[in-house]
DNA sequence: AGACCAATGTGGTCAGACCAATTTGGTCTG
DNA sequence: CAGACCAAATTGGTCTGACCACATTGGTCT
């Protein structure tokens, strides 16, 4: 690793973490670099990462801390990866907002009344709901529906958000995946709604299923949770949740 | 502007508009330095800029063009301000993601079963359907529902993404104000409808209702460009549609 | 023709300096 | 004593120039 990344590693972890309060001064870019035994440049470009995160503001006369809520996207993946273990709370957010962005891309796709479009989206399903998966491919074909759905929408946006919010949260979420309890047969159950709505292009069914679903893959992360904390050291009792 | 901001914005416009091609390698930092007449520092900067906004590709022995879909969601601005005037696509595609978000917050908010916070939404939409705004004061107000909705919901995905959209999406749009022909009594119509849903607590009239605010402005944004280019000169007619 | 290798060019990093603007701390004034 | 004021120190912003490791390239050798 780099001397910034180590840098902006460090003062990202710092700041996420409560160690400088909000609108608290960071120490000067000569400071710090004296305290990395960096060049000045390398922070220069580690403050210049926190910038863009959102977490800090830089101007002349010093950067502070900024409020959570001013933050970036990009923040997540950095809040998943700050504790031993991601929240609770933000990874069962983040798979809300996935399933958003997945029901408004897949209406998206629908309304275009493209039937090309429509048999790649089904296509995109039939893995999941057909093969006999184990959990790893099932969690790959899930993802590639997911892409598949977001391109079949045309809609730049949603593919935009849905490929940040994927990328910082898949990898953090490797962790759970063998604690995650299979059950394909659901799954499958789950699937097969979906493709039966689609090819009745019945958004209130659409809506319906992938809503399920949704509901579904969170109460089972939640329940991954749970086996992972069982299996794992509780860590120290203090404050161990917030 | 600074050097490196005037750089990153004339790379970011040649990039946006398709002077080069995807896969394509850009000059050499030495090479735009000397163009620009800048420090090669300058078009560092700028380089990371680009690669911050997932257009290029930035690594030892050349920078590449990346396809859009590989973008930050940071592009959304770029695209918006790279014409004369948005593109009508993207722009309903937005307010379609927007809608999507504000969906999920009000939902997710009014999960958590919490009095107060449903009081708080509640006062924020009132705004909207109970005074005599003009239309300026309607986008303030509609912003600042927003704004609402999205701290009540406490989805911190949720309120990163839709603060960043807004961020980009507002300013782009002022140049419609003058021309969305103001309609406040279907406006207030539909808050009343949004705020006795809310009050009944019924997740699906709230979607409904939301819904069809979203619906309406959608509809109302694109006879404000009616309008608008119906005031102005249709531009060159050659190609002025891509 | 293909494998190989050296020269060139690339981005990555560093050091040191200067500038404009802010911050800061003391001083002066009421 | 409180507040305005000013100068010195500090801050981030910018620039110059240099070196490094690695990728690319073009020629050479087999």
């Amino acid at each position: 690793m780099s001397k910034h990344e180590e840098i902006a590693q460090t003062l990202t972890r710092d700041i996420l973490t409560g160690q400088y309060r909000v609108g608290e001064r960071l120490p000067s870019e000569r400071d710090l670099a004296a305290r990395f035994d960096a060049n000045r440049g390398a922070v220069r470009e580690a403050m210049k990462k926190l910038e863009q995160l959102g977490i800090a503001d830089i101007q002349p006369g010093g950067a502070r801390v900024l409020p959570l809520n001013e933050a970036s996207l990009d923040v997540i993946g950095h809040l998943l990866a700050v504790r031993d273990e991601p929240s609770r709370e933000l990874v069962d957010q983040i798979l809300v907002v996935i399933n958003a962005l997945v029901q408004t891309a897949v209406i998206a796709a629908l309304q275009r009344q493209d039937q090309d479009m429509l048999d790649t989206l089904r296509e995109v399903i039939r893995p999941i709901c057909s093969e006999q998966l184990d959990l790893e491919s099932f969690y790959d074909a899930q993802t590639s529906m997911f892409r598949g759905v977001m391109e079949a929408s045309g809609n730049l946006p949603v593919q935009l958000i849905a490929k940040s919010l994927l990328d910082q949260f898949g990898p953090q979420m490797a962790f759970l995946r063998d604690y995650a309890v299979p059950d394909m047969t659901t799954h499958r159950a789950l699937a097969r709604a979906m493709d039966a709505a689609l090819a009745a292009r019945d958004l209130d069914a659409v809506r319906q299923s992938f809503s399920e679903s949704s509901k579904f893959h969170r109460e089972r992360t939640q329940r991954a949770f749970d086996a992972y904390e069982a299996s794992h050291p509780p860590a120290r009792l203090e404050a161990s949740a917030s």
